[in-house]
DNA sequence: GTTATTATAATTGTATACAAAATAGTTGAC
DNA sequence: GTCAACTATTTTGTATACAATTATAATAAC
């Protein structure tokens, strides 16, 4: 098989773009990052290519591509459309979700769980993406699990800082106990309602959204 | 200011794989391709790759890049959620709303009305298509919007179809009388259930869309 | 000193050339 | 006649070369 370097070249940009390795509106230069990955400009347009369509750079036609990191507005319709669809795919998973499904959401459920009373950030933050992830994949909508995952990568960075916050992981798990129960005893409603207010960005947390954005975007 | 032809093919291509210029499984051959649009690969390559991230073609490593028409519980699964996007678009529209853009929605939809009265297919296409645009944007989102077209277009031929059954419109037209009255009224969860139930692939619908597809994907 | 203008350099966009891989075709064995 | 192995051809993926455009610097006018 052909080894493809332009896709895995897209892929680690992506993966340099979203920790911040580069600072927004920065012109990324072809010929240097055509030194960097040890090849020639044709896989790194293609790549950019790939990058343009996702959103996480822009070109200007004759003037290169720029990192676009969004800005406060444009983050907080992203969280709010996450929200959304997290909700939706809430309202078919409670209608939907196999018992072997919901097992292993309690299993995720329980490792966050334990993850908080070891105080493990990163054992938390892998369990709760599990525990999304499977959500996601139980609303019985391939194409919608897929819209789903691109959305919670791209707001990986951000997501994130959020858990660090203090005591935010104790009321982050109370309410997967209410999201867990409404999958659960099969109520749409319920669950959409819990999945929408655990994701949206209310209160304190949109405080701290702001804060972070002043540490990464300037 | 440079052409970039590339991105001009790109959409070019999208419109004839759309609108079935090509049959599905199809492999799109670089060199043919080059030739038709007078240039050379490159450029050509730039388009398939723009593509492929939008789901439009398959690109096999080594293989080629293939036509990648819906089958049906793809297609399916994206009708739910164009359904479920557009609820959010009502359910978040009905509080944000202007008044102005109540005012056009009004226009387009009175628009509607004439159109079927004088059985103009295309006319009422158009006026439909400009209602809900409008139900996007004023959602007040503008990362929803975004979505919301780009799905939008992508079922365009699909939804085309639909418009075409017998006393569609008309039904159709009631559908939108009752997501006018719930915006009129700032109802978001009436917004919400009527533009779902509007756009969802129920009933008789399911078995129009399913008839239709044997005729394209064939 | 500031602004226009021109010339130079740097960079993007496209074309062509070449290397690597996959497909198709051919030959040979059984 | 069928299948396998080898060869030839086609096609993809990458590198390089060139053209078109934009950014930069230098010079001149005021």
């Amino acid at each position: 098989m052909i080894t493809r370097r332009a896709e895995t070249i897209a892929k680690e940009l992506e993966k340099l773009i979203i920790v911040g390795e580069f600072s927004n509106h920065q012109r990324l230069d072809e010929t240097k990052l055509a030194m960097r990955f040890g090849v020639s400009r044709t896989p790194i347009r293609e790549a950019l290519q790939e990058l343009t369509v996702s959103g996480l750079v822009e070109r200007l036609p004759g003037r290169g591509v720029f990192v676009r990191q969004p800005g406060p507005v444009e983050l907080l319709e992203m969280f709010e459309f996450m929200a959304e669809i997290e909700a939706i795919c809430g309202r078919l998973a409670a209608l939907r979700i196999s018992d072997a499904a919901l097992k292993s959401l309690r299993q995720a459920n329980a490792n966050c769980l334990e993850a908080v009373a070891q105080r493990d950030a990163d054992a938390y933050y892998r369990e709760n993406a599990l525990f999304h992830k499977l959500i996601y994949q139980q609303s019985g909508n391939g194409f919608l699990e897929q819209e789903a995952l691109k959305l919670h990568d791209r707001l990986k960075p951000y997501r994130r800082i959020q858990l660090h916050l203090r005591g935010r992981m104790k009321q982050s798990m109370a309410e997967h106990e209410a999201i867990m129960q409404a999958l659960t005893n099969a109520e749409p409603n319920k669950a959409a309602i819990a999945l929408r207010n655990h994701v949206a960005v209310q209160g304190e947390k949109f405080y701290h959204l702001m804060a972070s954005l002043k540490a990464t975007s300037q």
